[in-house]
DNA sequence: TTTTGATTTAAACAAATGATTAAATCAATT
DNA sequence: AATTGATTTAATCATTTGTTTAAATCAAAA
């Protein structure tokens, strides 16, 4: 009677038809993503999924369960991007900043939703302290302390730093739909923007460190 | 019997002992901004405002034409702000980018959480795209094309330095609870942080314009 | 004092919404 | 064929929420 969503994928030993399970969560990680948690009726993602409001009930609980497991989701992979380079300590200051702008405009770019969805939705808390506590005590942060006192680049507020990385490569897509509502650009156009984007910003990062 | 806000702050003949409709308008703007549109409910403005419910619809008529207001008010400021800077043709490029940089940190300091209220909440759809307008229409573009022509600046797409500029100096606001929660950041602690930002953005611009 | 308009009180409505239930159906397994 | 578990159907609940109403109160103007 009580199925906890997590076994289930381990658990699911009979039919499961069409993977019932699997078309709730796709629906609900694309409606959430995309509206927003309030936004969304329990409703839309059974309508959304081809299935009915009471098969999602019966496997998820409740509306917020189900959005909990997105949220996790989404910011996983924010922490995979982070995790997998910023503690490497073979690869350069300038490799490391240009990898992290890539994978993040690589992601964003099939999932161009995510940042607002991450940043606008309260419901998080736990999770996102360790975004901040990743980068801030990184080998990735030593390495940039090492290149100020040696001279290499000017001093510079670490959060700053971070925030400079992060912003100059998220907050495309934070405002794109205000960029991108009436007369502006198309999908296509913005991708296209993007792509430029990651050759230039790793540039400019490298030229704003030089800045006294 | 049927009130029209706007008539009212002409009309206003008589008493409204406290100013009620203005401490209604100051709830709602407070709640608004602080929480987006679907999590504030009308008995909350109420409540925050010390008046009643029935009397919130008696001036208002309804939620949306409150939100309305609050939402053509922040607009209204983040125009202002572009408008008075991004035409003037007196001033310099670097003159104008000090000051875009300056008069948004300032703005946003006292009101943090405008930018995400305006970004993630969708009911704008008119009001935004004259930003963008704004933005690229102006005598600001002007005269980065120019720059560009002599030699002064590197070549880089105009919406591409709209990008960089707004999201150094918006991004950090954006994401401001992200990086408060929790260990983070205090309130002032954030605020000196933008405050030094507010010195170093326009410096850094200018150190990515001259990258090719 | 009467009148008038602002404000309150309390109640109620209708619609939306998250959740639950019980009985039926269907398809594979035994 | 009988069983079992997945899925559907349809109905219902309880709560929340935006909005409305009607009658009362209160304070100033006439």
């Amino acid at each position: 009677m009580c199925h906890i969503s997590n076994e289930m994928a381990l658990v699911k030993n009979k039919k499961t038809k069409d993977g019932a399970e699997k078309k709730i969560v796709d629906a609900a990680r694309k409606l959430f993503t995309e509206k927003g948690y309030d936004a969304v009726k329990t409703r839309d993602i059974a309508k959304e999924a081809g299935i009915n409001l009471a098969l999602l009930n019966y496997y998820f609980r409740s509306k917020e369960n189900l959005f909990e497991i997105i949220m996790k989701e989404n910011m996983g992979r924010f922490m995979e991007v982070i995790t997998g380079i910023v503690n490497n300590e073979e690869t350069s200051l300038e490799k490391k900043i240009e990898m992290l702008v890539a994978n993040y405009i690589e992601i964003l770019s099939v999932n161009p939703d995510m940042p607002l969805f991450v940043i606008s939705n309260a419901k998080i808390d736990d999770h996102r302290m360790k975004l901040r506590e990743k980068f801030l005590g990184s080998y990735f942060m030593k390495q940039i302390q090492q290149a100020m006192k040696a001279g290499k680049i000017a001093d510079i507020n670490p959060a700053s730093l971070m925030l400079n990385i992060v912003g100059l490569t998220i907050f495309p897509f934070v405002a794109r739909r205000m960029f991108q509502s009436s007369n502006g650009l198309t999908h296509e156009a913005f991708n296209e923007l993007m792509q430029e984007r990651k050759k230039m910003i790793p540039k400019w990062i490298e030229a704003m460190l030089k800045v006294k």
